[in-house]
RNA sequence: GAGCCGGUAGCUCAGUCGGUAGAGCAGCGGCCUUUUAAGCCGUUGGUCGCGGGUUCGAGUCCCGCCCGGCUCACCA
């Protein structure tokens, strides 16, 4: 156990019973000599420092001219020469080099160094810029304090850090030691920004709803239960904003959206975490068709800010966005991959059955019409879909929130983005007839009762909403995390969340 | 939940047929004023995930458990 002392800044090593003060100790093999405090709070190097390593070194690149400069950062590397020490130091901007010369520092600082920086300390440095031999921008230390302290070793220099359960449960020793890990962060923060000026663009409004909520509607999915002591109730985590967003439209904002957090209480695995970013938004006078030209522009500017470039790889497989993205009607793609048309699929429910067991879909013999549908399009159709492609008009059944289609009253005016095998997004023109949303809630309760669980709850005060008039709107929704995924080019979620959900140790 | 794989020094990893637990990095002591995975010489460091069992002897074989990964399920 280990403490700091105020009074006469000494570490504390507490062994068996005794109680021994000591300014050296040993602590994961690594020896530590402190001296004062392991921090300070009057850091004159750390406030003058520098916002960027590499802004610092782009201002350089573009008008070098010798001048002083004060930076911080953590200690990444140490190379003693004799009477000069050549380092590191990073920034989650970049590293840059620092040069400490004996006969510039002086022989009891250089020796402070020494025998008192080490690998992982944050520490801030005053000096001349200057280019080395090989061209490596380099600090040349005249000042030098010791900002705050590493106790423990780093990770290893060559290799990182490797092992994933390490580098999700100390996500910040991952960010220190790999650059992969840190570029994964940036581009995520990249891109929800970006997302951001696209929508003001269009003159979204940028809104936050409740995560806290009486029902848990808007998607198909367990929700998370809670407590509310003062109002003696339960609380469900927010499976989806939708119904609330929907109900700022009626209120006359004319496009809203929300950038979130939504709760699923299901399995984890590669590409479930049961918290996940969403970004829900909703445009009055819009139909699904806008939102797929809405949808297409999107993804283009966002690669074109991010990748720079519409093809990308992903795994095995080259991605191409060049627009028009793929369009295919659900029902013809399910008739090309079974032989059998939409009459087929809404007639006779034992017959779905059948076909569903022939498939091999599991417990067949037990699902409702709708989700024997869904799940035979899960079975043969999703699988194959890798490019981008938005796969149109879904039956009614298992679309309860969704418009009724213009030209064909079984279906609804809905897509969903599909990109490599994942369902990128979901949007439909929304249902805004408050006579028929409640009839489909009532199909949802009868779902529930036949043994779907995620079949929606009815929402009583939506439909009230609705029943001031929701103006014609369509609604899409974006997993903000399979984006991430597909544009770091990992397969596995938890790489595009910072803390995923692990087990305790 | 099942199957397979993994857990050995702070980190990255070896460890043969069951026979005294290893390397590199980091650390420590030296040498070295343009190095950069610096280099060279020397050196410290282990509850082999945890608990049982078999055996003269277990990192290694067997059983149970914990944690993680992958795959397939579950989500009645």
């Amino acid at each position: 156990m280990i403490r700091l002392s105020d009074e006469n800044l000494e570490i504390f090593v507490f062994t068996q019973e005794q109680v021994e003060p000591k300014k050296e100790y040993i602590f994961e093999g690594k020896l530590l000599r402190v001296e004062g405090k392991l921090s300070i709070v009057d850091a004159k190097l750390g406030s003058e420092a520098e916002n960027s390593i590499r802004e610092l070194k782009e201002r350089y690149d573009r008008e070098p001219q010798d001048e002083k400069v004060s930076l911080g950062g953590r200690v990444v590397a140490i190379r003693e020469m004799g009477r000069a020490i050549f380092g590191h130091i990073q920034d989650l901007s970049g590293k840059i080099q620092i040069y400490l010369r004996k006969d510039i520092l002086g022989e009891e600082r250089f020796k402070f160094f020494k025998d008192y920086i080490d690998l992982g300390d944050i520490l801030g440095v005053k000096g001349r810029l200057f280019r080395t031999q090989t061209g490596e921008l380099t600090v040349e230390v005249e000042e030098f304090e010791l900002l705050s302290k590493c106790l423990h070793p780093l990770p290893e220099k060559w290799h990182g850090l490797r092992d994933v359960e390490l580098r999700y449960r100390q996500r910040y020793l991952d960010l220190i030691a790999n650059e992969e890990a840190r570029s994964i962060f940036l581009l995520r923060s990249k891109v929800i920004s970006l997302m951001r000026q696209f929508f003001d663009r269009y003159g979204f409004v940028e809104v936050e709803t409740p995560i806290l909520q009486p029902i848990a509607s808007g998607a198909a999915a367990k929700p998370f239960i809670t407590y509310h002591n003062y109002l003696d109730m339960n609380l469900f985590l927010r499976i989806a904003p939708e119904l609330y967003l929907k109900k700022l439209i009626v209120g006359g904002f004319p496009r809203v959206y929300e950038i979130g957090k939504n709760f699923r209480n299901e399995g984890v695995d590669r590409t479930h975490n049961p918290e996940f970013t969403m970004v829900e938004f909703y445009a009055s006078y819009w139909d699904y068709n806008d939102l797929i030209e809405f949808t297409e522009e999107m993804f283009v500017f966002l690669l074109e800010n991010t990748l720079g470039t519409l093809k990308l790889r992903y795994g095995e497989i080259e991605l191409d966005f060049t627009p028009p993205f793929k369009r295919v009607r659900y029902f013809e793609l399910l008739e090309e991959k079974t032989g059998r048309g939409k009459e087929f699929f809404l007639g006779n429910v034992e017959e779905v059955r059948k076909l569903a067991m022939e498939l091999e879909v599991k417990h067949a013999e037990r699902l409702t019409h709708a989700k024997l549908i869904d799940k035979i399009f899960e079975k043969v159709a999703e699988g194959d879909l890798l490019q981008p492609t938005f796969v149109l008009d879904f039956p009614k059944l298992i679309s309860p929130l969704a418009k009724t289609h213009r030209q064909d009253p079984d279906l609804v005016e809905r897509f969903e983005f599909i990109v490599a095998t994942y369902e990128l997004a979901n949007a439909y023109t929304e249902l805004n007839d408050p006579f028929d949303q409640k009839e489909r809630f009532l199909e949802q309760l009868k779902e529930k009762e036949m043994g779907d669980e995620e079949a929606m709850d009815m929402d009583e005060d939506f439909i009230r909403a609705l029943e001031y008039g929701l103006p014609p709107t369509a609604g899409e929704g974006i997993g903000i995390d399979r984006l991430l995924m597909l544009l770091a080019n990992t397969d596995s979620i938890r790489e595009v969340i910072l803390f995923p959900h692990l087990r305790p140790q």
